[in-house]
DNA sequence: GTACAAAACTAACACTTATTAGTTTTTTTG
DNA sequence: CAAAAAAACTAATAAGTGTTAGTTTTGTAC
């Protein structure tokens, strides 16, 4: 009946997506099911299969676009000469900005990355990987350039991209707060108490 | 055949909702069948039910036995005459400890509360929603007595709760770390550059 | 308006799900 | 050892899963 609509320039693979990253993010990957993906977009289970190929392939999708985001997002930054703490700050505000623009989909790729497929699964996990042992290095170079307070690397970085992923919650108190005060808030934590 | 192990103190049921958290965790709640979680205890699925009353109330079990307990560890510090400080770096330290001591247990809470049915869904969101109001309270007077910095006192709870959860990661770097370093470097993070 | 392609539909498949009923085995109690 | 209780088993149910095949409808181009 009625038809997928392709918004703007994206393909109705687009649509179905997106609509997908909203449902994985509120109800789960797992208990998403075909046919509510398909009700809440107009048609029927069968009909997405004209667009899509199966529907771990949507997860793929989700997750690959955003870890891709974050991995260019940091070889831009990691090739500059800018101080190591400008650096973080600098990656810092990048998190907190796709948490904002693409909240559905930062959020399954943070959360449901775990029904990923082999070998999908391990690639997501070396690419994570990758990215955390590049920010433990920055704040390791840190340290040693005494631009740091001597804390573990490890665990500053992880408090760090945790801090960060706590915007989930900030969805919830979205009319109190305006998404400057919020940016400049949490890095003024973060950061200026990480500064010696 | 195998007979379900009480272990300790503990009842059968007890055994059973402890292996499904560890489950729960791995694979989440949704992806996880009871036809595997009863393999994995040795038993048929139906024995399970000899036990438990459904699936889901393994999950309510779960989520609210932690629930509680940071409830109850809430009211016994605030109900004290320490600064504010304190008592934030007292909560603080009681969830990295929950994280170390029940890491199964609270990572389900935290992750698949979402699964809970009705009306659990809604208590479970309603203490939450008190816990962190009470720890906003905290915030709130520790600025206002000039104990800490003037910040946003939801990004500051925000990014508090979002940190200690991150210690779910902490689980892969296990061996290189020990416990007290990680949650004093972790609390000397958050809590120090707070201090004004 | 007729041909072609895109995309919807219906119907079905093979499988998995949580859970129940009924029965048999095992353990505990007297 | 016999009786009672606990807890395992087998078998089945009804519902839901992702996905495919085949068909019909819809939109587009000449």
């Amino acid at each position: 009946m009625a038809r997928i609509k392709a918004v703007g320039t994206g393909s109705k693979k687009d649509t179905i997506t997106k609509k997908a990253a909203a449902l994985f993010r509120k109800k789960g990957f797992a208990s998403t099911s075909m046919r509510e993906l398909a009700d809440n977009i107009g048609v029927e289970a069968a009909s997405l299969y004209n667009h899509i190929g199966s529907k771990n392939e949507l997860l793929q999708t989700i997750c690959f676009t955003i870890a891709n985001a974050f991995t260019i997002q940091l070889e831009k930054v990691a090739g500059t000469t800018a101080s190591n703490i400008s650096k973080l700050e600098s990656l810092i505000r990048f998190h907190i900005q796709m948490m904002l623009r693409s909240y559905d989909e930062v959020f399954v790729a943070n959360h449901e990355w775990k029904q990923l497929q082999e070998p999908f699964l391990t690639n997501f996990l070396s690419q994570r990987k990758n990215y955390e042992n590049a920010l433990v290095g920055i704040v390791q170079d840190g340290i040693k350039k005494n631009e740091l307070k001597k804390l573990d690397p490890y665990v500053v970085v992880l408090t760090l991209l945790s801090a960060v992923r706590g915007l989930e919650f900030w969805q919830r108190h979205k009319k109190n707060l305006d998404a400057t005060k919020l940016e400049n808030d949490m890095v003024n934590h973060l950061i200026k108490g990480l500064i010696k």
